[in-house]
RNA sequence: GUGGGCGUAGCUCAGCUGGUAGAGCUCCGCGUUGUGGUCGCGGCGGUCGCCGGUUCGAAUCCGGUCGCUCACCCCA
């Protein structure tokens, strides 16, 4: 077991009993959600200039100061694999112009992201999102429009039991402004305050609001509110974007403790957290970024998106019953000792290429019995037995929903595919 | 990075106070049978994570190390 390779820490194989309900996350849900709300697909590189997160989602966060895998490439040039998806996205929509297109600009995306972080209950190294942003608009509609999607998805595969938390950070230049405010409160207070959040205060004085770190927590409770400081434009956005959330009927929490931990974000924040995830509780968030794209060379631009860890959403979903993958092959061709193997190949190519039928073929070597029980485990329906019995016949077609079975002799070079296929697509049928 | 829990067969696990490894499931074969299910029998499969120490003898005790896992932190 040492020397055994095994997937990196914090990665993980996605095996075929649960790559199924996976894809159907993605394809059966997300997607056709996405398509009736005027989500287009998008797919960005897996790996990125570094300059591109370190801007965009801020140098002096967590994710881009210690969890980014980054390395130089053979051209000396900085890259990071993606560790998030909304920086991207708007990279994307300011190179190709995507301004000039009709406002806004939706779009969606399903991929691996990466962060270097201890992996824990629902947090890897190597994870799945799905992700959708729009851009070009700072209407509160889209806000809420944004937010109702994510909250029927999250319903539509089975976490029905979440809660939305939703905020407003204002502008940049309140939360500047509260930014002090608050770092004088936390100074005031720092003695029980713990040591890394005391050690963060001129960094990200807002990750105080996070802590669970019961001194802090008690500080925290009556320091002053960035919500309370939000401009009055700010304010009415926000009240607008949870009157379009009451019309929807999307229950939620107003909660002024809400910080998000990449810079980018203004305005609406949200997120969604499942109770039975364990510490990692959050299935899906996300907000506003106006500003974002203009800050990457594109031009003012606003945006909101979110984005939702698969992994977390399905255990979110307890997804009890285990489905597996349902076997529906048309016909399994077993083989006899003096089965000529030759024609048995033929027909099963002729099989799948000109009829369209899923068919198997022995390949391990199984007794006649072994061949049997493969093939109704995998759920065949007819099967073809070439050789038979002594020389009895030739080959056998046998439908092994009903069991009957029919045995064809003088098989000749020229007309025993048609023979055959002819009683396989009838048992098939059947 | 820090702390708790855990590393025995592909999977789930047993193995008390030290005597050089077991079960169930899976897989393969044989028999039974209705060529597949059931049942019966048999087989494949492990340097007990790794290294060192104590001991006549270590899966078991001690130390170290690596890995997994949960939590802090952070986030999806």
């Amino acid at each position: 077991m040492s020397d055994k390779l095994q997937a990196p820490k914090g990665t993980f194989d996605v095996l075929p009993a649960s790559s199924t309900q996976r894809d159907a996350l993605v394809e059966q849900i997300a997607a056709p959600a996405f398509a009736r709300a005027g989500y287009s697909r998008i797919d960005t590189p897996i790996f990125e200039d570094t300059a591109l997160f370190a801007r965009g989602v801020g140098e002096s966060t967590d994710v881009v100061s210690k969890e980014m895998y980054t390395f130089l490439d053979q051209g000396d040039r900085s890259v990071t694999l993606r560790p998030e998806g909304t920086a991207p996205v708007c990279r994307a929509y300011a190179e190709h112009g995507m301004h000039k297109l009709p406002q806004p600009v939706k779009l969606w995306y399903q991929g691996p992201f990466f962060r270097q972080e201890a992996p824990q209950a629902g947090r890897f190294r190597q994870f799945f999102q799905i992700g959708a942003e729009a851009l070009g608009s700072d209407d509160p509609a889209l806000d809420a429009e944004s937010i109702v999607l994510l909250a029927r998805l999250l319903e539509a595969a089975g976490a029905t039991d979440t809660t939305l938390r939703i905020s407003s950070l204002g502008s940049k230049s309140e939360r500047q402004a509260y930014s002090q405010e608050l770092k004088t409160y936390l100074r005031e207070n720092e003695r029980q305050l713990s040591a890394d959040v005391l050690a963060r205060i001129d960094q990200n004085p807002l990750r105080a609001f996070d802590a669970k770190h019961e001194g802090t927590q008690a500080v925290m409770e009556a320091a002053p509110r960035l919500l309370d400081a939000i401009s009055v434009e700010d304010r009415a956005h926000f009240d607008e974007v949870l009157a379009l959330l009451d019309a929807a009927q999307v229950g939620y929490e107003v909660d002024s403790t809400l910080v998000r931990g990449l810079d980018y974000y203004t305005r609406t924040v949200f997120e969604f957290t499942s109770p039975n995830l364990g510490a990692q509780a959050g299935v899906g968030g996300g907000g506003r970024y106006d500003g974002l794209v203009e800050l990457l060379g594109g031009p003012p631009t606003a945006g909101i998106g979110w984005a939702c860890g698969v992994e977390r959403v399905l255990a979110a979903a307890e997804l009890s019953t285990e489905p597996e993958p349902t076997a529906n092959t048309d016909v399994y061709i077993a083989l006899d000792d003096d089965a000529d193997r030759s024609a048995a190949f033929t027909v099963l190519l002729k099989l799948r290429e000109v009829h369209g039928l899923s068919a198997q073929i022995e390949l391990a070597g199984r007794s006649m019995k072994g061949q049997l029980k493969q093939a109704s485990r995998i759920g065949a329906k007819v099967l073809v037995i070439f050789g038979g019995e002594r020389g009895q016949y030739d080959a056998a077609v046998k439908n092994l929903q009903t069991g009957e079975q029919q045995e064809l002799d003088g098989l000749t070079a020229g007309d025993y595919f048609d023979r055959i296929a002819e009683r396989v697509l009838a048992g098939v049928k059947r």
